[in-house]
DNA sequence: ACCCTACCCTGAACACTGTTCACTGAACAC
DNA sequence: GTGTTCAGTGAACAGTGTTCAGGGTAGGGT
């Protein structure tokens, strides 16, 4: 058993009851061992979410960056990848959202980022900002939503009914990013 | 002893030693009670959450919102005292934020920004997801800020003296929507 | 063959956490 | 006076993450 086994029991465990039951015990005797087995290949249970949130990350969608299409629509699909990865498991953006707080993971999604509006034309100064500000976004939209998932599911709040706003925010989003780019920033 | 005196002391308590400190045991010793008699006055610890959370607001600062200046600096104007208001106590944004995303609290500055893009011209099929789009900027960059402070003040992580950059990615929404309202929506 | 080291793991404990429950004591209305 | 309501007690319950001395067991060096 190394490193790799308990992460994938990790994320199988977290896909089947959630970050709340996601315990060391639980995890432990899944994988067939004792709890304290554990730390001896993670430190403690948020250096293994930082892990976890990684392999949510790696086994998401990424997509092409094919160059023919515009830096918009790359930063576009750029976000909607990563939001289709923490989606992709309960409370999978409640993890990654707080292991790239937390500086312990995560950090991927804002290079590429970074370096898709650096190449859009977004100064060194503005561009980190720029992308922190759609992994603001596409974070605080993800765990939201599985949060009204939850609460929807155990029945403590009424079914709304209410519509994916996902693009328009994104789009917001995308605009000021372009009249940024359009005013010579 | 009422509910007020509750939700203050442990306003007092979360400003001294942060969230993870803010226990019921420590609550109901400073407030020279057992901690079982707070549940005589809160449901459980996250409904005290959410009182604590819309105190949090409430202590902010509120700008007059003047009709004289224009829709954008009204905005701008909402977001730096929601800012303001979470960065005022340790964890605050995180208590705020999450007691919005579970709907237990924090609907206050949803409903001021959600009326100030109304009557900028928002339509009322967009307004709602600006608003959101702010507020998730808004608490994501606060809850990043305080994380890194939290980390840099435990020597997990080295200075780096990075700038405060949200005023650059409040800009870049608020300039999405004035996109969004030049070109009719 | 022997020893030694490294490594993975056990089993039990520790110090906590939020929450519950039968019960006490006092204030207040009728 | 009696009954009801309410805040508060103190102990317990069922968990949590984490630690630690020690048990095996594999592999390499001599």
């Amino acid at each position: 058993m190394d490193r790799r086994d308990v992460v994938d029991k990790a994320l199988e465990v977290l896909g089947a009851v959630g970050l709340p039951d996601l315990t060391m015990r639980r995890l432990g005797t899944e994988l067939g061992v004792q709890q304290s087995a554990l730390y001896h290949h993670f430190a403690n249970k948020q250096a293994l979410l930082g892990a976890v949130a990684d392999e949510i990350l790696a086994r998401g969608p990424q997509s092409a960056s094919v160059a023919e299409i515009g830096w918009e629509e790359r930063v576009r699909a750029c976000c909607r990848d990563l939001r289709t990865a923490v989606l992709a498991y309960p409370d999978g953006a409640d993890v990654v959202s707080s292991m790239f707080a937390f500086g312990l993971g995560g950090a991927a999604p804002f290079c590429s980022l970074e370096g898709l509006l650096g190449e859009a034309g977004l100064t060194p100064e503005v561009a980190p900002a720029a992308a922190r500000t759609l992994l603001h976004y596409v974070y605080g939209h993800a765990v939201s939503q599985q949060a009204r998932e939850q609460a929807l599911r155990l029945g403590a709040i009424p079914d709304d009914g209410a519509a994916d706003d996902f693009e328009v925010g994104l789009q917001l989003v995308v605009d000021g990013i372009r009249a940024r780019l359009g005013r010579g920033q």
